[in-house]
DNA sequence: ACAAACCGTAAGCGATGACTTACGGTAAGT
DNA sequence: ACTTACCGTAAGTCATCGCTTACGGTTTGT
């Protein structure tokens, strides 16, 4: 996968809030599809749906365990978000010193 | 506004693609709406409104100067993400090696 | 072998969102 | 003063997405 379409991927399955809940529910350790759904206000196959669109993106690993499927958060597929967020945010630091930097000196021309 | 409520808007706003192609047009620095908008296959009025979406969500500043209005990545905004990837990020290290170290015993028990 | 539990997929429906054209408003140039 | 340039907003259309119900497959328990 390119690395702009995994950007794509990961930004798009964390922008929906139900699936930010998942993750939510994840971030204490792996669990079974069944118990992801329970507490939650939509059908089970919805989560699976979601679940489905979280794992394509690289954001979940899944663990068939007999029964059931575990599903818990992948540390890489969260890493190349954030190593973008990190590159975009020095962009965006320097560019802003600089148009600053330049607002500065235009002042001085007056 | 509220923190959950910022992390959807930014979320939201970065899911669409045309809106990190803005984004990564405004990375060197700022620039105004018409040179956004002239190498993007969409009409102006578009941008506009993706524009709107993105500095609704914090992550991008508006000045006026003049006849123009000149749109600039906000830090802070980008920040916000930043801190929320990396303390899911954290949550994840941490789950994921406790998963790995519960299957270790579970192995053990064999 | 049969029944029950756990889960993914398909089809269909309603809502959200991105785009276009048309319009109004403000600042700069002549 | 008039024209031109730059920009935001409104209304309408079309595609995309999330949800539900229904179904089939696989594993566990009796």
């Amino acid at each position: 996968m390119r690395y702009e379409d995994a950007i794509a991927a990961t930004m798009t399955a964390l922008a929906d809030p139900t699936r930010r809940d998942i993750i939510q529910r994840l971030r204490s350790g792996p669990l079974p599809v069944g118990a992801i759904a329970e507490p939650m206000p939509i059908s089970r196959p919805a989560v699976s749906q979601h679940l489905r669109v979280l794992s394509d993106a690289g954001l979940l690993t899944v663990t068939p365990a007999g029964n059931r499927r575990l599903y818990a958060i992948a540390p890489d597929g969260v890493d190349t978000l954030r190593q973008y967020l990190d590159d975009l945010w020095d962009d965006a630091l320097t560019a802003f010193a600089r148009a600053a930097e330049d607002q500065a000196k235009g002042k001085a021309d007056e």
